[in-house]
Parts: C-alpha cells; sequence; structure tokens
DNA sequence: ACAAAAATATACCGATTGGTATAAAAAAAA
DNA sequence: TTTTTTTTATACCAATCGGTATATTTTTGT
C-alpha cells in the first residue's frame, strides 16, 4: 500500500495545482500553499525541494489531468476523423473541465513561464508540441485509411487546428465568455468537413 | 512646453511597460522599476500613486502602442476587404514589432489578471472587445460596398477572426516560432478569399 | 537672481518573502 | 511494546516586499 509520506505528498500537489495555476509562480507564496493545504512550511519542504519543484508538479498536475481526460474520451472512438470530431466535443466541454482549476495550464503557465522561468516553458512547449502531433496523427491515420484527402497536408492542419484551440480557450478565458470556444469548434468541425475528408 | 514633471512621467512609462508585460504584476517589484528607470522610489511615488496605477498606465502604453500602428497601417487603404489584408500582413510582422516589449500585452496582461486583478482584467477584455469590433465594421463596410457577401455574418467572422490571431500570437510567442502567426495568416487570407470576398 | 514650489533622493517602516534548524509527534520496524 | 526512522510543527533567519516621511535638490514664476 502506499505510504503515508506519498499520500501526503498527492495531497500537497493537489491541494497546490489550482492555485499556482490560477496565480502564476511570483504570484503565489508559500503562505498560500500552507493555508490550501493546511500544513505547515515544514511538511511542504520535508516532502518536495522548494516552491520552484512544487510549481513544476502543479503543472504536470493539471496538464495530465486534461490529457488524461482527452485520451479517455478519444479511446473509445475508432475511426480517425471521428477522433477529430471527438476533440472538438472535448474542447467544447474544455470550460466546465478546467474552470475549477483555474483555466488552461498550457495558456496560464505558457504565458507565465515565459521570461522568468525557461525550464518550466520548455516544459510547455514539450506538452503543445506533443498534443499537436497528436492531432497530426488523427489526420494521418485518416489518410491513410482514406477518410481524409491525400492531399491534406497533417503537419499543417495539426498546427491549426491546435492554434485554433488555442485561441478560443484564450478568449473564453479571458472574456468570459463560453462562446468563443462553441464557435471555434464549430468551425473546426466546418473545416474537417469541407477541407478534410474525402 | 511640456514640463519636466510630464516628460519623467512619460520617461517611467515608457520605461517601466516592457518588465510589467514581461513579468507581470505580481513579478514585477518596485526595484526592478527603479532599476530600469535609474529613478528611486521618491520620483516613482511622487508621480505614480502605486505599483498598481503604474501597471495599469504601463499596459494602456503597451496596447496603444500595438493598436496605433494597427491604425496608421490600416488608414491609408480605403477598401474594406484590402484593410483585412491589411490586418493579416500586421499581423506577421506582429512578432517583431512587440519580441523587444515582452510580446503581446493582451495575452500577456490577459492571463496575468485573470484571477488576480479584476479591473484590469475589465481593461483587457475592452480592449479585445474593441478590437474585435474593428474587424467586424470593416465586413460590414465590405458588405455595404459589395465586396464581401451579403451572407456573411459580420459579428461572427470577427469573432473568428480576432480569436485566430490571439491563437497564432500565443503559440508563436510560447513556441518561440515565427512560423504560426504567418500560417495563421495565410489561413484568414484564405477565408477571405473562399468565405467572404463575392 | 531670488523666492516659492515642485520633484527627487535618502532613510526608514512594519510585513512578508522563501527557506532552514530543530524539536515534537507520528509512523514504521523490531 | 519498544526502538528507530520518518514526518510534521515551531521558531527563526536574512532579504526583500510595497509604501512613506522627510530632507535635499531642481525646476518654476517673479
Amino acid at each position: 500500500m502506499a505510504s503515508k509520506a506519498e499520500l501526503t505528498a498527492e495531497h500537497i500537489i493537489k491541494s497546490v495545482a489550482p492555485i499556482f495555476n490560477k496565480q502564476g509562480y511570483s504570484g503565489t507564496s508559500m503562505s498560500d500553499l500552507t493555508e490550501a493545504t493546511g500544513l505547515t512550511k515544514g511538511a511542504l519542504y520535508g516532502n518536495f525541494k522548494n516552491k520552484e519543484e512544487l510549481a513544476f508538479l502543479a503543472f504536470k498536475f493539471n496538464v495530465d489531468r486534461v490529457v488524461n481526460q482527452i485520451k479517455i474520451e478519444l479511446s473509445v472512438i475508432n475511426s480517425p476523423i471521428q477522433q477529430l470530431y471527438g476533440l472538438t466535443n472535448f474542447y467544447r466541454k474544455y470550460r466546465a473541465l478546467t474552470i475549477d482549476v483555474g483555466g488552461c495550464p498550457i495558456v496560464n503557465i505558457g504565458v507565465d513561464a515565459n521570461h522568468k522561468n525557461p525550464e518550466l516553458l520548455r516544459r510547455v512547449q514539450e506538452v503543445i508540441a506533443k498534443l499537436q502531433y497528436y492531432i497530426t496523427k488523427m489526420i494521418l491515420l485518416g489518410i491513410e485509411n482514406g477518410e481524409i484527402k491525400k492531399t491534406v497536408n497533417p503537419e499543417k492542419y495539426g498546427r491549426l487546428f491546435y492554434t485554433v484551440i488555442e485561441g478560443a480557450v484564450f478568449m473564453t478565458t479571458t472574456m468570459n465568455d463560453e462562446s468563443y470556444l462553441q464557435q471555434m469548434m464549430d468551425h473546426l468541425d466546418q473545416i474537417i468537413v469541407n477541407e478534410l475528408a474525402s
């Protein structure tokens, strides 16, 4: 069974993750974290090296949560082109999924880490690259099984899709208006129909 | 002529603007600002109420700089549809225009102010609404003078354009890769050709 | 050039920052 | 159950935080 220490470490990261996501690294103090966890600094520093490690693991936690949910929802879909629709459907619900934890970790930490934390920024870049490639691969598989036109450039549309998604996420969060996400996912669905589907 | 005080106030805001834009509100200390301006805290607090006012005016300065440049470039174009192309051309050069001052103030402060500074967030929302309406109006004028199809929904495409732009700005900045902006502006040009132009 | 006013520098304030040493408490091993 | 180890709480550290009172300097109006 999991040791007591492992459980507290999990508890800490879970409690701390939304704080870093909302307030950023500089905007989060160790006292914010002791308050959120109900523990003292002794416990925090006993389980983790420093504030930076906590922020790093908090980002990982927030991202894993979102990415796992994508994978769960898409894993039950066989057809690549239907997976693309599954992706837009996922992001239609993205605000509901992330609002409690302070919004999209990729947008939040991408902006927060830029100019301040190169290591964390690199991690954000890796996550983005992976997600973009995930979309690219769907398109590639769709071409291979004949659902998507051979003339389609998978890399180009992978970038297009992910960029539109991030724009919609930013706009919905910043404007506090769900409809950006809804409308832009409709737009991506249209692209699937008009430009991708064979 | 401008008084000494007015010149110093300008100097302060100009020096301080990139710092807030890069590091955010919490990530910026008054010592960062004295260092950037070459002045002391006495001078800063003699000219401005507090750190918050400085951040607010810094955002305004950064936004005005960008928005004025858009207006300058588009003011020499008469045709609405050509203005749309002018807009995509403007954003093709957006990274070069903003990299020295720490990137796009709308994306940076939009994320930074969310969950932390409601007043500043409201100001960001106002700027976004204004820019989006600016695009919407171009499309509207294009419909009126026959350049754009009557069936086009100006509001819908105004939102689409601005959302795609913000997504491209975020991706280019976060991935440190110009090509996102270039490719997405190509995509918008295609939309103008295929969906807007009559 | 001089006096009045405005602007800037210096020195300081209490509060909070991230982090640590150590003692107390709790869990694990015996 | 006792001992050992691990984990958490307390108390503290120097440094820095945003902000202010006041002295000094600089600008402005005469």
